[in-house]
DNA sequence: CTGAAAGCGCTTACAG
DNA sequence: CTGAAAGCGCTTACAG
């Protein structure tokens, strides 16, 4: 039975039209394709010439349907959409992920998983062995899919440390900037700098960036001998608007805080006009740190004084290691380094 | 010859085992797979019954290698990646796409060609037929990635008019918004709050957007009776920096300007802050309008008034008319009506 | 080192 | 409506 090609495509080159021009069989073909592994260099030049001459490109899905590897990898989101596409290292981090891949030819397969069927929908078609391995942009508490990924045995590399506990110690990896110590390391420079009542807008308490860096926050209070008040202490989710909405009640109960220390950019813009409308001078009146490095950072005003997450060598490193996984190794846990970057408003 | 399913993932069921729970043909699951024609109700019941009970998921590659059709779509990106990934809007057209195909079960391959030796790798993987058909995005003129898969047949639909001429006429779809007379809507209420001097930042002039815009500035300026001076046209390149400089221009060669229409509202960003250092007041001194109404708007000092661009439309649209190239349709174009959103900073 | 051959899981004319 | 069968393009033990 033949599938009727369309009129306007030409039947594409197979292992078999390779194999006779090479005048080898076509396991011989395949052995070159497959690292040339005992193959005579004769026929390897005879069958690279021939490749080139037909211009033949591997039929991936014949390929996959006998290895049982698709050959591609899935970027999957599963927060509520809008938080992350709000942010600006999401696209440094999903570019950065395409490009690690594409070097090893390897497309990414973008997935959002944001209703409960899209979830389903997605869950069955990892599991159905569609793709090799997933990126995992997802730092909630109970995440079902992406525990329901690792139980299936499927590789899973967090950007992140990952917080749901059914899945500890289990085959997942994580590649993580140092959130803790680079909460410290803002802290520090905002102490450094004489103040003295220092707020901070959390992020959402259920993300390891949440706790984290609070958790920074209040050690670096604590070893400056500074009093840890929670009422210096506000929540938001990430976005701009809760960095707003955070403040203005920082602001209520502390009129007196002359430093924040924000846990993104992106909320810091929001303390930013909170501070402006309220008129408090940024930094003379209240210093503002943030968190990430975005471009948020340069985009506000005053410029953010922030700290760096090396969003570069994240997704290299989550490559890195989902790779490795998907060759058997085990899961590895990947820590990077943060860096204070000094601006205008702190 | 078997290839050894790793231990830890027990082999998943196949159409055959579905055939057999059933007590029917593979061919009729098949059938049942496929639309459920030329099935009685009695099998097809049987069929779905057994599909629950053994959990069976199609192998996409297997039935790809008989139908010659990949089931994915690949979401391509052929402009210098910062200045897209920069972009809010872009954010939003990639969800909006993947959303859209999600809606199919179609996943979506993000490629970005940004070296010309990915553009080779794409190029070569996409006419390989790993793809069914290619969102694009990029308006540059003689983008040779474009070129050729247009050339080969495959269905393409692009973001924006594309400019490139080789393949004009040919078998590519596109959805734009309506560049020029969104121009014009925001020029006209430049002009109907009394300013007279009014200048341009444009895109850059080898994109649709950058050569519409202007073309509708120019347009409604001379419908006002308002003189055309060349001097009050600056060119950026869609980022804030460019923006900036773009203004810092126009205000040394005029420094009696009023308002400025900026064909982004990133580049409008950067004039804010140029503007806010030489000193001028906005909207009082000087009026600025954008074009996007993306998130920088609102994150803008004065919030930006703007155009909006329908991206969730464009993103469904272009779905839309992709999958119905896919279908043996003829390329559609499609325009969408933009909006004038009005703030503060005109 | 190399060829012949089996088989991956599916779809679809072809007969009935 | 339905089954038997061919065949999509590839990989990999198995013999030689």
């Amino acid at each position: 039975m033949r599938v009727s090609s369309s009129p306007s495509r030409p039947r594409r080159p197979t292992i078999h039209d390779v194999a006779r021009v090479a005048g080898v069989s076509r396991g011989t073909v395949s052995r070159v394709l497959n690292g040339g592994h005992h193959v005579s260099q004769e026929a390897a030049d005879a069958v690279n010439a021939a490749i080139r001459t037909t211009g033949y490109v591997v039929n991936r899905h014949a390929r996959s349907l006998i290895t049982g590897r698709s050959g591609s990898v899935a970027f999957l989101l599963t927060e509520p959409q809008e938080r992350f596409f709000e942010d600006p290292n999401f696209n440094v981090l999903l570019r950065g992920c395409t490009a690690a891949l594409a070097t090893h030819d390897i497309p990414l397969l973008l997935m959002i998983a944001g209703t409960r069927t899209e979830q389903r929908r997605i869950t069955r078609y990892v599991t159905a062995g569609h793709v090799d391995g997933v990126l995992l942009v997802s730092s909630h508490t109970g995440d079902p899919v992406a525990d329901q990924l690792v139980r299936a045995g499927i590789p899973v590399v967090a950007c992140g440390k990952p917080m749901f506990p059914a899945v500890r110690g289990a085959r997942l990896g994580y590649v993580a900037a140092d959130d803790r110590d680079g909460a410290r390391e803002m802290v520090r420079h905002l102490v450094a700098s004489g103040r003295r009542r220092i707020g901070t807008v959390t992020g959402p308490l259920d993300t390891p960036g949440g706790v984290e860096r609070l958790a920074g926050y209040r050690e670096e209070l604590a070893g400056s001998g500074l009093p840890v008040d929670d009422a210096l202490v506000a929540t938001g989710d990430y976005s701009r608007s809760s960095g707003a909405a955070a403040t203005a009640d920082l602001l209520a109960r502390c009129p007196d805080l002359d430093a924040l220390f924000v846990a993104s950019d992106l909320m810091a813009q929001g303390a930013l006009s909170t501070l402006s409308r309220a008129g408090r001078r940024v930094p003379q009146d209240v210093a503002v740190g943030g968190f990430d490095d975005s471009s948020a950072a340069l985009a506000a005003r005053p410029e953010l004084t922030t700290i760096r997450q090396p969003w570069d060598r994240i997704s290299a490193e989550m490559v890195r290691v989902l790779l490795a996984q998907m060759d058997g190794e085990s899961a590895a846990a990947v820590i990077l380094p943060t860096e204070l970057v000094h601006r205008e408003s702190a």
